[in-house]
DNA sequence: CAGCGCCCCTGCCCGC
DNA sequence: TGCGGGCAGGGGCGCT
């Protein structure tokens, strides 16, 4: 389910229902997600004050005087702000309950995402020490992904689905901005002209940039912290549409796949 | 090291 | 209607 405009949704959804205060539970009804939910979780965070919620890549980093919790979404995760009264449903893993009718639950059927603790300095954790730049911030730049990629014989697009070149580009996005960028995702990395990487760059911030002004894509059941669904979906332009007519061309577009994931692509458009 | 495929898991959709 | 197979937005990890 989340792509970085998604977990940027949920950060920015739920950030002004819960920093400055103060846990006071913390239930795992199932601690078994990508890891093991740590079982000292409640001992860590209950009677402290969350100081603040941001995000790095897809994980989301809440702080606290001691550590930090990190959160991640995996595949079908959504992490919401509900009522302590509203019972808890099927695959409602993880409560933060912050009293006072403001409980923050997540829900996540295929168990993918994560629930972790770290006391160590934030970037020494070792599942964010080696990100590469956030794709919105300017050390992501043409130059930036020209030298990275220039050798690399793998495809396009599994380089920039590569967190350790740059964090946050999902599935859906990656076939977006190669469509926009003119790019087909199937060519070597190495070979991608310099010109044809500054679109790419350009398309990429500019692709998560409306999706996370619309609140996110919402595909089958996303929902933000707010529990608002996002409206990104309506205007993609190649994921999901295979065989059906390219925007530009009209000739339909042509689905391969690339690494276990659906590849969208228009055979004339994107060379 | 780079690159590729395999999983973790549930739900849903499709074809038989 | 029931069931098996394939697929789904992520991404760490192990093998070659």
């Amino acid at each position: 389910m989340p792509e970085l405009p998604e977990v940027e949704t949920t950060c920015r959804g739920i950030a002004p229902h819960v920093v400055n205060k103060i846990v006071q539970a913390v239930v795992v009804r199932q601690p078994q997600l990508r890891w093991p939910v740590p079982a000292n979780l409640a001992e860590q965070v209950v009677g402290q004050k969350l100081l603040g919620v941001t995000r790095r890549g897809k994980y989301l980093v809440l702080r606290f005087a001691t550590g930090h919790m990190l959160v991640h979404l995996g595949m079908s995760g959504n992490l919401r702000v509900v009522a302590r009264r509203e019972d808890p449903g099927y695959h409602d893993h993880v409560d933060i309950d912050f009293g006072a009718q403001c409980v923050l639950r997540l829900n996540d059927p295929r168990r993918f995402g994560a629930v972790l603790w770290t006391s160590a300095p934030l970037l020494e954790h070792e599942l964010l020490a080696h990100l590469g730049p956030e794709p919105l911030e300017a050390l992501f730049d043409a130059d930036y992904l020209y030298q990275r990629s220039r050798k690399r014989k793998l495809a396009i697009k599994a380089f920039i689905m590569d967190s350790k070149v740059v964090v946050g580009v999902g599935n859906i996005y990656a076939n977006e901005a190669l469509h926009a960028a003119g790019i087909r995702p199937t060519r070597a990395a190495g070979t991608v002209s310099r010109a044809a990487m500054e679109r790419l760059v350009s398309e990429i911030k500019q692709v998560l940039a409306r999706a996370i002004e619309q609140g996110g894509t919402t595909l089958k059941d996303f929902v933000g912290g707010d529990g608002k669904p996002g409206y990104f979906q309506q205007q993609l332009l190649v994921y999901g549409r295979q065989g059906q007519p390219c925007r530009g061309c009209k000739k339909p577009l042509k689905e391969v796949r690339l690494g276990q994931r659906s590849t969208v692509y228009c055979t004339s458009c994107q060379r």
